[in-house]
DNA sequence: CATCGGACCTGTTAGC
DNA sequence: TGCTAACAGGTCCGAT
């Protein structure tokens, strides 16, 4: 579900709701997220008592930060993080919880179970943080470092733009969307682009997310930002999820083709082989 | 080393 | 109507 513009927007929501809040207590469910959840110890020592100084973000990584030391979110694939009432009673898939004071209740509620929280203590970040490539919103992506990264690959530049090494927080869908804005078949192989064409993939990725995150993310079904509320950028996608439809650019017809285990949507007309 | 495929999960939907 | 299979926004790991 939440690629960059959902986290951004889960982080713009949520900040202000539990900023200054002291943690009264954690709490996790007996599943494990992402394959493994750290010991319920862990968790208490790195987060109860402390203070939240700070909600950062990088890619599709939130950082919460309580002074020195914290946890790393993600939320996968379905997860949702919300600030609720402590007393609503917690839906099903609630895996996270920690208790903010004043009736509030930090929670991520992740059916899937692909999310990930990692505390940490000190002031090294989880690796994870540190693994990431530049951040496409930031002043760190730039047409250069984008040029640098597709020169050494030759996989598909669909597959490249999915590597969060390349650029941090881009998925399936603003992928799809950024080479259809770009006008670049996804299979091109990352070192065939020309540098014209990456520059216009640059303004293209630059041009979406901002877009996307002025419509408050994309929920298709299940994302919701850090108060409960859906975005509105699904009634603004142009391929993704629309195989099959007209092309509101050529009026030709949008085709999918799997890659990588999962769905490419793009117009063969706009998106030549070339 | 770079790259690909499968695994990890549950919920929803399309098709029989 | 009811069952099964395919598919869904992400990441990691092992094999090639």
């Amino acid at each position: 579900m939440p690629e960059l513009p959902e986290v951004e927007t889960v982080l713009r929501t949520l900040e202000p709701l539990i900023l200054h809040r002291t943690i009264t207590d954690v709490w996790r469910s007996r599943f494990p997220l992402h394959g493994q959840s750290p010991a319920p110890v862990r968790l208490r020592r790195a987060l109860v008592g402390r203070e939240i100084t700070r909600l950062e973000r990088r890619g599709k990584y939130l950082l919460l930060r309580v002074g020195t030391g914290g946890a790393l979110i993600h939320l996968g694939m379905s997860g949702q993080l919300t600030a609720a009432c402590s007393s609503d009673p917690h839906r099903p898939h609630t895996h996270f919880t920690a208790g903010l004071g004043a009736g509030m209740e930090l929670r991520l509620v992740d059916p899937r179970r692909f999310g990930l929280v990692e505390p940490f203590e000190g002031s090294r970040e989880p690796e994870a943080w540190h693994a990431l490539g530049p951040d496409p919103i930031t002043g760190e992506f730039t047409p250069t470092v984008l040029a640098a990264a597709l020169a050494r690959t030759r996989r598909a530049v669909k597959l490249a733009l999915l590597d969060q090494k390349v650029v941090a927080g881009l998925g399936n869908i603003y992928v799809a969307e950024s080479l259809f804005d770009a006008g670049i078949h996804p299979l091109r192989p990352g070192s065939s682009l020309t540098s014209a064409e990456v520059v216009r993939l640059h303004g293209a990725i630059d041009r979406i997310l901002r877009q996307a995150i002025q419509h408050r993310g994309t929920s298709l079904s299940d994302y919701v930002d850090g108060r409960g509320v859906p975005g509105t950028h699904q009634l603004h996608l142009l391929v993704y999820g629309r195989s099959g439809e007209v092309c509101r650019c050529c009026q030709g017809i949008i085709r999918m083709l799997p890659m990588g285990g999962r769905s490419s949507c793009y117009c063969p007309n706009c998106q030549p082989v070339r």
